[in-house]
DNA sequence: CAATAGATCATCT
DNA sequence: GATGATCTATTGC
């Protein structure tokens, strides 16, 4: 069973915090969250929710539940997750997934990846080895074909930092990750 | 191991 | 026309 909407219908941070653990699945292919990073809505200008209600932020401002996939860098698709009340800005990227099945596909779908570890350790490999792509926009979570059920909560320690990769908005410590994990991104 | 350059395009101004 | 919530290969120590 997935998890239901009503997890996603909190706080950004919250939300954030408890999806380590949790198991994102497409199909066949599964994996662990060892690795997330909150985007808020006010007061953050890293998200893109910050620039207000576009075409592409349209469905981080909608009810929660829901994938907010975009672009990056013009290669790489990246997976977030709606958070906060509909009408309300906030999502949760995942950076990074520890795989637990499918893992034959996710290599053959990442030809460079060697070891497991090369995976899924960062948002752009992710997608890639789960096939997630643009078509994912605004699907719902809680019905697939792309869903998040719960894992193994507890049982190892949350560390917190700030996020990568940003410039504005770099001093926040929003980035939660499961301590002494291989497959966290840069390590 | 660390630093850096290049790839490449949807979205917004 | 500018801008990245990235990844990879390559260089240099």
């Amino acid at each position: 069973m997935p998890i239901p909407r009503s997890f996603y219908k909190r706080s950004t941070v919250l939300v954030a915090r408890d999806l380590l653990g949790a198991v994102v699945r497409h199909g066949p292919l599964a994996g662990r969250i060892v690795e997330t990073e909150a985007y808020l809505g006010e007061a953050d200008e890293a998200a893109h929710s910050f620039a207000g209600l576009t075409r592409r932020t349209r469905v981080i401002f909608g009810p929660p539940g829901h994938a907010y996939v975009y672009l990056s860098y013009g290669l790489h698709c990246c997976l977030n997750f709606v958070a906060e009340p509909d009408g309300r800005p906030g999502c949760v990227l995942i950076r990074a997934l520890e795989p637990l099945e499918g893992l034959d596909q996710m290599f053959l779908r990442r030809p460079r990846a060697r070891k497991p570890r090369d995976l899924c350790s960062g948002p752009g490999k992710l997608t890639q080895a789960l096939g997630v792509t643009l078509e994912h926009y605004g699907a719902d979570l809680t019905r697939g074909p792309l869903t998040v059920e719960p894992g193994e909560s507890g049982g190892f320690d949350i560390g917190v930092s700030t996020r990568i990769g940003i410039t504005r908005s770099a001093e926040l410590p929003l980035r939660f990750f499961i301590r002494d994990n291989e497959h966290v991104s840069r390590r």
